[in-house]
DNA sequence: ATTCTCTGTTAAATGTTTGTTAAATTGCCG
DNA sequence: CGGCAATTTAACAAACATTTAACAGAGAAT
């Protein structure tokens, strides 16, 4: 995925950084709980990994934890938040207006995460208000000029599949690094891209596999 | 994940498992494009893969290519639908009828890979109609009762955070062995049910890891 | 002080991907 | 029509990556 070429740095598998936000939720959850420390252990339990796993991970970012004690929860959050990049607010814009776009816009998980959509555009932009909430709504000619002048990162795209490759092309032109697509299609994207894609279609097919067999035991 | 004890079969690593539905969606699309072969070469192109991988892959399952030609995709095709149980419809019902849900619902792209919703539970159900379509929306209180009447093995949970555990153990007792989890948490379920998460911010966090990389080098 | 707990790290085990080669198939050329 | 070169799979082996186990040492508790 990404070329490290320092030599000093050990490369951090992608698996591990995946588990990383899972590692934040449960630990946001657990100081809401007032839980101030937790061992890799409890861990462990709590998400269905080895405790060994828990630790082999963390320990590629440092030291966070006490011998004889774990990990603090508060101190161990705000590392992992730096870690991945989410102590901060980042800027996305979505494209594509129709049902599953409308549903995203109203989706209200994305920005107590620090996850803000302020730009949203589509093909017939005639049906709506030129702002939808605090977000502008606008004609997917103004990506280019909206994205810029708004200084957006991120990308989500739910368009039809087959606009979804050419509007990762023009988000990618204009300076878009991460991409969220829903589009069941499998995007190409220069390698400088972060591509992510939600897919639940295949979710449901690669899960089948696994009942067809369980039927075929009962 | 599942447990095979049968010493003559090897275990397909789930990775191979979750790549499937790619090749079975690619291969589709080259089917409808009126290709009739393709090698693994072309196909790992196509990809982005290896051509190694799409072999190894494919092995675990039979021998579906002829040495000097390739593979013909009208068999592979079949073949692979069979493996991962696809060749059929499933009945799924929906739980949490939301903004989410309600998007869920109306996305069109379950129906054509045989993903039939036959019914849909929320809390209140008032400002519905008794069918949605095709579909019987009903109070939460019915789930058992539908589930069996209707023989459904797949649920897709839509309900807040706080709901979902507890509607998945609802699920899970009456007989649902695959479950696409909307919700936000880490959710427990028996070996023997399939769980796949559809998380959109997770995606996010684990993508800003990376971005934040490209912009300490710019 | 001594015992118990729990991390960070190293080593071993396991899992996954890639490279290589033999054998099968095709198409071409004489 | 037969032989030869080009292709391409399937299978095996090797390389690489990830997970798990084991353990020394630091800290906490008694």
């Amino acid at each position: 995925m990404q070329n490290n070429n320092n030599p000093i740095q050990i490369e951090v598998p992608e698996v591990v950084v995946q588990r990383l936000p899972i590692y934040v939720r449960v630990l946001s959850q657990l100081l809401e709980s007032n839980v101030e420390v937790i061992s890799s252990h409890q861990l462990g339990e709590l998400l269905q990994m080895t405790p060994a796993q828990i630790r082999k991970d963390l320990s590629y970012f440092g030291r966070f934890g006490k011998q004889g004690r774990g990990y603090n929860i508060q101190f161990l959050l705000d590392e992992l938040r730096q870690i991945l990049g989410i102590d901060r607010a980042w800027k996305a814009c979505l494209v594509g207006l129709g049902r599953l776009g409308r549903a995203i816009i109203n989706y209200p998980g994305f920005s107590p995460e620090g996850f803000e959509i302020v730009a949203a555009f589509d093909n017939d932009v005639s049906q709506y208000d030129s702002r939808l909430g605090t977000i502008s709504v606008q004609a997917m000619e103004e990506i280019a000029r909206t994205v810029k002048a708004k200084n957006i990162s991120i990308g989500i795209v739910a368009v039809p599949s087959n606009q979804a490759q050419s509007v990762i092309d023009t988000l990618v032109e204009n300076g878009i690094t991460g991409i969220l697509n829903y589009a069941p299609i499998a995007p190409f994207a220069p390698a400088n891209v972060v591509m992510r894609n939600i897919d639940p279609v295949l979710s449901l097919q690669s899960m089948t596999f696994y009942m067809k067999e369980n039927e075929e035991i009962n």
